[in-house]
DNA sequence: TTCAGAGTTCGACATGTTTCGAACATAGAA
DNA sequence: TTCTATGTTCGAAACATGTCGAACTCTGAA
């Protein structure tokens, strides 16, 4: 995935048709509402006065914690983050037994300035 | 859909269910290539420097232009406006001969929030 | 080495999305 | 009224998505 445009809110016409394939593949991944709320659990945002600054907070062995949370087969949830981490919203990485995971902020940060932030 | 977490961008716990399908179908609105480029078109955001006041700048017969631009029928054209103003992303107005089309900032700003902006 | 825990992959099924053309509705102009 | 331009609705076809259970991999503990 090209991330040429991430860092430009304004990009230079004409914009290319990949800035339009993989803007549309990240809301896609955010389209599903238990992908969003995995997301946004991610992301910190389901409290009152939270910050988005998720590659601080690392998550671990969430998958198994969303599974009971969600009411969904684990493989399910595998499927949902597989295309969180396949749109680059979101990383993991395994430390021995656990899985870390945290959301990728330049992605956030580029999807935010397609909506005029 | 119900509006009454827009203004919110850290929602008091727990989250409804109604927020993350009303997010979920708003983001869903904007997965798709074509309907990204149309909402962008609309937003004015295309061009560099550009804002989003899109409840300013109302275009006029678009439908027919992006039929053109975008390469597809009249009736996908349709559809997919249809499906940007059941999100609520999207309002029209006949007047006349002319159909207008402009951005709902609110609901914008809503999705720009689950963001993190 | 065997076991248990966390996540992945696969095949299957039901449902939803994208697209088209054809037929329709509506508003102004000839 | 008849014509033209714009957008809508419908049915159909091709394709994608969400979900599950079963079988699998990988890692650390007993």
């Amino acid at each position: 995935m090209s991330n040429s445009e991430t860092d430009n809110p304004a990009p230079a016409t004409p914009v290319s048709e990949t800035f339009f394939q993989d803007r549309a593949k990240q809301f896609k991944a955010l389209s599903n509402p238990h992908r969003l709320r995995i997301f946004m659990t991610l992301a910190g945002c389901l409290e009152p006065g939270c910050v988005m600054e998720s590659d601080v907070d690392h998550y671990e062995n969430c998958q198994r914690e969303f599974s009971e949370q969600l009411q969904l087969a684990p493989s399910t949830v595998s499927h949902h983050f597989k295309e969180l981490r396949n749109a680059g919203l979101v990383h993991m990485e395994r430390q021995g037994k656990r899985v870390l995971v945290w959301i990728d902020a330049d992605t956030v940060k580029a999807l935010r300035s397609v909506l005029g932030g």
